[in-house]
DNA sequence: ATTAGTGTATTATATATATAATACACTAGT
DNA sequence: ACTAGTGTATTATATATATAATACACTAAT
């Protein structure tokens, strides 16, 4: 499996981050279809049952559907595209600020060391 | 398991990085000892086993030692510390812009993000 | 010597995750 | 009807992770 997100998490969690970070960043649009489980499974390097449950779980938070027999599908929804990086983002950032806080770090700390690592 | 850092991460990992984080922002520090394994399973309400390979793990990675008998303590030398918090915060940092980017936002977007989060 | 508190080791069991191989069912195009 | 490409389901196996119970060995204090 390729090493797009983190490690130490199970690959059919990371397939999922993968497909997300694909929708958010639109290099897969609402109503698009996915590759094939058995196509997703050549690529990545992984058991098409792994691909599958990733599809599965995805279709659960209704962010992809199925047509059997056709392939599954991004959902045409814009709106749940825009809501998903929405809270995506939050999420990360929220994530950032929290852990940095734990290391210590104040706001302002927490600012410079960002601004000085996207100065280098 | 408290949930300090990420979920979908073995409990032994978790644990690695509590501890981690608890040296990066001064809780215990060089020369310290850490709870008995059993005292910090109860804590934590987890496996002694689990917190056992935690311990390990930690050992393997020069950041505690163990005197058989006694405990398992911090490193002593704070320079140690100091480079894992530089190592980590480095990490954190760069985990962080690189996934943003993976969503499509630019530098400029990525500090707005940060600030407008900041100052809510 | 005894005891309490350490780390360490062993064995068994359960669950989640991942792979492997195979088969079935639906859809579209020919 | 046939075929190729879909999702779906089943069964078996392997590995990593976590728990549980127990025992052993070392250290310091009494």
């Amino acid at each position: 499996m390729i090493e797009v997100f983190d490690e130490n998490k199970p690959i059919y969690i990371q397939i999922m981050d993968l497909i997300k970070k694909q929708m958010i960043s639109k290099e897969i649009l609402p109503g698009e279809k996915l590759p094939s489980v058995r196509d997703m499974s050549k690529q990545l390097e992984v058991n098409p049952n792994t691909v599958q449950r990733a599809y599965v779980e995805m279709e659960r938070e209704m962010l992809v559907y199925t047509k059997r027999g056709q392939g599954t599908f991004i959902v045409d929804e814009p709106e749940v595209v825009l809501k998903l990086r929405q809270k995506m983002v939050l999420d990360k950032v929220a994530t950032f600020v929290r852990e940095m806080e734990a290391f210590g770090f104040s706001h302002d700390e927490l600012l410079k060391v960002i601004e000085s690592y996207l100065s280098e």
